[in-house]
DNA sequence: AAACATTTTTAGACCAGGCTATTTTTTAAT
DNA sequence: ATTAAAAAATAGCCTGGTCTAAAAATGTTT
């Protein structure tokens, strides 16, 4: 009944899954991803600035340092300015690009409305082999703009004649 | 420093934002999702079924189970059997078919090793307008195969010159 | 250098969605 | 009809990522 030699988990039951791979959460995603942003220019970021960015108290920010700390992510101590580490540096960049691949593919398919929340939840989840095939995908797109040309013509046409 | 006016907010932000429209969890979906599959035979399935198809207790679904009767999607008094209600088989089919859209799509540019456990993450963030683009991609895709071969050809040349 | 303002930390609470252990109900077998 | 087995429900605990309130450290006037 179910795709053959599939196995289904909930949301969560991924979340446990990939906790136990020592992978990062969503959230320390969205964290390192915004600390890479913050800290592009100056090679540093403060405890106010993530928390205003990313929309939460700074308490919130001040636990998240130290689990990244822990994982080797951050170089940080009371007090004082928020630096990546050589690997947080590296994650940021991917995490960066990640998201910026997807963001592009959405935009080429012709996503306008929801398209910052979307890229937002989606790229949590886009494991590193389909980053690949979307960023060989985009790439090949871009090569050959008439396709999203003949795309948007065949939508165009589409709600022309009702949907 | 970031995309002009867009507001970031962490996985849980979002989650928390789209609780106040008062839309579904992913957890949520994963279970009527399932509910729809497990049910779509016999019109009604049981916890244990779906306890053993998403890979959790049964307490847990009995849990779940409340919450979807109190959205309205599913019909269900204790012990009985669980019934989609016609609600929740209109989201039902709608969750089913984003899941098979969005696979569709990834099996299109090529993705094969994580395919189910992207696919389970992702559906949860994909927008209905974005859904409606991606439907008429995959549509496109499909209606012009040649498009679709000229890529897996670009691909491969690619990894032939390593990378 | 004292006083005030700002930033950060600490401590403790909350919530969703899991879990285990136990009890209750339903079903099946004698 | 009993009894045994299976399924489901209840009660209560746990964890991650948030929050608020309060305390501590740092920075900025005057």
């Amino acid at each position: 009944m179910n795709e053959p030699g599939e196995k289904f988990y909930t949301a969560r039951g991924y979340a446990v899954l990939s906790a136990e791979e020592d992978e990062l959460t969503s959230s320390m995603e969205d964290y390192l991803e915004m600390i890479y942003r913050l800290s592009a220019q100056e090679g540093y970021t403060r405890v106010k600035d993530v928390a205003d960015s990313l929309h939460v108290q700074p308490p919130s920010v001040t636990k998240m340092l130290h689990k990244l700390h822990e994982k080797g992510q951050v170089r940080y101590e009371k007090y004082g300015l928020i630096r990546l580490t050589p690997e947080g540096r590296r994650i940021g960049a991917y995490l960066l690009n990640r998201h910026n691949t997807l963001r592009e593919f959405l935009q080429l398919i012709g996503v306008k409305e929801h398209l910052h929340e979307d890229v937002e939840g989606i790229e949590h989840n886009v494991s590193t082999p389909t980053l690949r095939c979307l960023l060989d995908f985009v790439a090949f797109l871009r090569s050959k703009p008439q396709i999203i040309e003949e795309f948007r013509h065949c939508q165009a046409k589409k709600i022309e004649r009702g949907n």
